[in-house]
RNA sequence: GGGGGUGUGCCCGAGUGGCUAAAGGGGACGGGCUGUAAACCCGUUGGCUAUGCCUACGAUGGUUCGAAUCCAUCCGCCCCCA
């Protein structure tokens, strides 16, 4: 660690606010900063979801970036929390976790994320530790801190409400027990996506009914996923995973509609805002071109996750495969059962190219098969070929899945 | 406690006895074009060595030559009244 020195309110003021979508209020932080105070920034998380994304390191990046002005960060483990399922999100019914998958949740959770953040000042924390020994006549004082009229404002249990769609009365106390975990720390900061903002205004609430300085919300805006339209959700299969290889991960991000590219290099890369301002700019005035810009920012992901060598190597792994149409260099061996003629269809299921038989059918009607390159064509209804067509080959099915073909033993 | 509604393929949503593996849309996948972007065009979208067979319309059982469609019971969800 190099020697620190401290910037100015102002400063850290300028980082802070970088990529935020909303400071609340602002003037409180700049107070806070300006005490020269070793400030608590809380971020909660939840253990349902062991693998983490991109849209998850939004956050953890700036813990980071408070980090790295000297502040200390308390990740709360939701543990106790996940009993509820955060309302949020309208998934009806959550499977609930035993303490072990919790736990190991948990680790693998902190694991990915000191991928990005300073273990040194970083703090874990569950939230069992103050939750789970609340009596009944605790929750009904805290309760009492709120009113229902205040926890229906929040956008989606309103939606809910008038969409007939059914609140359970647990959920409602969601919004409180978070609350009450800003309180058990005494954190300076909450962060979290745009739609955590009720969530963290009723922690600053609670706090100050409870005498204590009420915290700051940071809200930061939810990454999109690949598809570019939805939220990066595991559920929705369009999330970058922290552990993606790097090919795969360069892949996926040069698969991202072009709109959302300044977006990533504000929130997932390290560069400074002055060089994301710059090709913000050089994006739309054409100066830059948005192939070459969108590889710069694979590579710069790449290498934060990986290393430099990584991300050219998967650089050059992509050009070959989707520049060139060859195929990639590691293709995975698939051992097959072998005959004279063979099934395609169960061979390409056999070699895991397929779901199916019945989709490889498809595929192969479709024209999506090849071997070594060259397009797979029968006549219609026909689907066998000659074992010596295929052994040793490169069977490939669609742009992106490849397998070489042996004889299987026995 | 009383009354009413609803449950269809990955999702939404048509379908009220045979022509329904189930309209339409979305998504996804594949092909073309390209910068594996977007937009656009085309195709596919239950399983099965397959011009057929099997499994499917919340669950179970029944009526019928024949049921996603009719009946009974059960389960889930929702609304209204108390």
């Amino acid at each position: 660690m190099r020697e620190r020195v401290v910037p100015s309110a102002a400063e850290q003021l300028k980082t802070i606010a970088s990529g935020a979508a909303d400071i609340v209020p602002e003037d409180a932080l700049v107070r806070k900063l300006e005490s020269g105070r070793t400030l608590t920034i809380k971020l909660g998380v939840d253990p349902t979801a062991p693998d983490l994304h991109l849209g998850h390191a939004v956050p953890l990046r700036k813990l980071r970036q408070f980090q790295d002005l000297g502040h200390q960060v308390v990740l709360i483990i939701g543990d106790f929390t996940a009993l509820i399922g955060d309302p949020s999100g309208r998934s009806t019914t959550r499977p609930a976790l035993t303490p072990e998958q919790v736990e190991a949740n948990a680790t693998t959770y902190i694991e990915q994320a000191y991928k990005v953040l300073d273990p040194e000042r970083t703090v874990m924390r569950r939230n069992s530790e103050w939750l789970a020994p609340l009596g009944f006549a605790d929750i009904l004082r805290l309760t009492s801190q709120f009113t229902v009229a205040r926890i229906m404002e929040r956008d989606d249990f309103q939606k809910r409400y008038r969409e007939g769609v059914g609140i359970s009365l647990h959920e409602l106390l969601y919004p409180m027990a978070q609350a009450y975990d800003s309180v058990a720390i005494s954190s300076d900061v909450e962060l979290g996506g745009t739609d955590q903002l009720f969530n963290l205004l009723a922690g600053r609430e609670l706090m100050e009914k409870m005498g204590l300085e009420p915290q700051v919300c940071l809200t930061l805006p939810l990454l999109e996923g690949t598809d570019g339209v939805q939220k990066m959700s595991k559920s929705y299969g369009n999330y970058i995973g922290l552990t993606d290889a790097p090919d795969d991960m360069f892949g996926k991000v040069m698969s991202i509609p072009d709109a959302l590219m300044v977006k990533y290099y504000r929130l997932c890369t390290s560069l400074p805002v002055a060089d994301v301002d710059a090709i913000e700019r050089g994006l739309a005035g054409g100066a830059l071109h948005p192939n070459e810009t969108k590889r710069r920012l694979a590579r710069e992901i790449v290498a934060l996750y990986h290393d430099a060598g990584a991300s050219v190597a998967a650089e050059d792994a992509f050009d070959r495969v989707f520049k060139r149409h060859e195929a990639p260099e590691d293709v995975p061996d698939a051992w097959v059962e072998a005959a004279e003629t063979v099934y395609l269809p169960g061979t390409l299921k056999e070699a895991g190219l397929a779901a199916t038989a019945s989709e490889a059918r498809r595929l192969i009607d479709g024209g999506a098969v090849r071997i070594d390159g060259e397009p797979v064509t029968l006549p219609a209804g026909v689907y066998e070929v000659a074992w010596g067509h295929i052994d040793g080959r490169v069977l490939q099915a669609g742009k992106r899945r490849f397998a070489r073909i042996h004889a299987r033993e026995g």
